[in-house]
DNA sequence: AGAGTATATGCAAATTATTTGCAAATAGCG
DNA sequence: CGCTATTTGCAAATAATTTGCATATACTCT
């Protein structure tokens, strides 16, 4: 799971922002370059660190196009704001978050196949079209200690 | 699913936070009282207007300790504010929103039987204490406008 | 490449969400 | 009832997110 960051080029995330219809500014290019340098979801308040040039409003008006066109993944883990991770160059997963010191691991466990029965027991939806999955538990140093 | 709120009366709630060596006050069994009596997941600022005489503080630090023990659970859909429901007296369960109007709904689609699958992908931990689970769709209104 | 238009951004301010300190009130225990 | 650990109210701090508006920029069309 996880790792091995592709660590893309501007110029190919521009492709990918170009394919959703999105305009493909240097502030999104430094968003998706800086979530690419990142191993785990990260909030708000620490990407305005690493994009310095990037202002925050930006930042949360950006990061809710690309979420949108889903280039982005919204996460909510611990703690009241939401974190952000590529939606792009890795494999589709969830996390698994440590309820004592919060670490937090992607994990390939997913629910997709399970959309259709969740069609099925809610007759009032015509579509899924995403879905957030979080495990939370408890890491074997913080078990053993 | 969902639907036929049981209802019970105060000290049945008190009973059940003692259970859990929590504190048994006033306003503990009113929000819980108001809990059960949505019949979807609320925010503290709704619940506010539910239970006026309990100080926005107090639901949460409240809302807190019934968390963490396990008589609540905190969901996060749309929107910034997370959102706190009954974890007691009906089944353990998810919602389905819509992304167009914001319906949501409850779905008993669950992914406890994947624990077992997390813990082997992810060696680092030693147990998985809880999940969230949330699915984002369009509902039928919304889709054939 | 240049003009025109829709969209994005900076900045400051507003709003919303959550947390905290501390004194007074209360629950649980003997 | 009296004692002690917790909880609550209140006001204030902090954190998170959103918004208005003037200016800048991306993309389309010529
Ligand atoms: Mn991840
Ligand atoms: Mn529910
Ligand atoms: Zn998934
Ligand atoms: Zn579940």
């Amino acid at each position: 799971m996880s790792q091995k960051l592709p660590n893309r080029d501007a110029v190919s995330y521009g492709e990918a922002i170009r394919s959703k219809s999105v305009r493909v500014t240097k502030h999104r290019l430094l968003i998706m370059t800086a979530l690419s340098h990142e191993r785990l979801p990260i909030s708000i308040r620490d990407l305005t660190k690493k994009v310095r040039s990037c202002n925050e409003s930006t930042l949360y008006r950006s990061l809710e196009s690309l979420v949108d066109a889903q280039l982005v993944r919204r996460v909510h883990l611990d703690g009241a704001a939401a974190r952000y991770e590529l939606s792009i160059d890795r494999p589709h997963h969830h996390h698994i978050q440590c309820v004592r010191c919060g670490l937090i691991q992607d994990v390939d466990i997913c629910v997709r196949s399970k959309e259709e029965a969740v069609l099925r027991s809610t007759p009032a939806f015509a579509s899924v079209v995403d879905h957030s999955l979080e495990f939370f538990g408890i890491c074997k140093p913080c078990a053993s200690r």
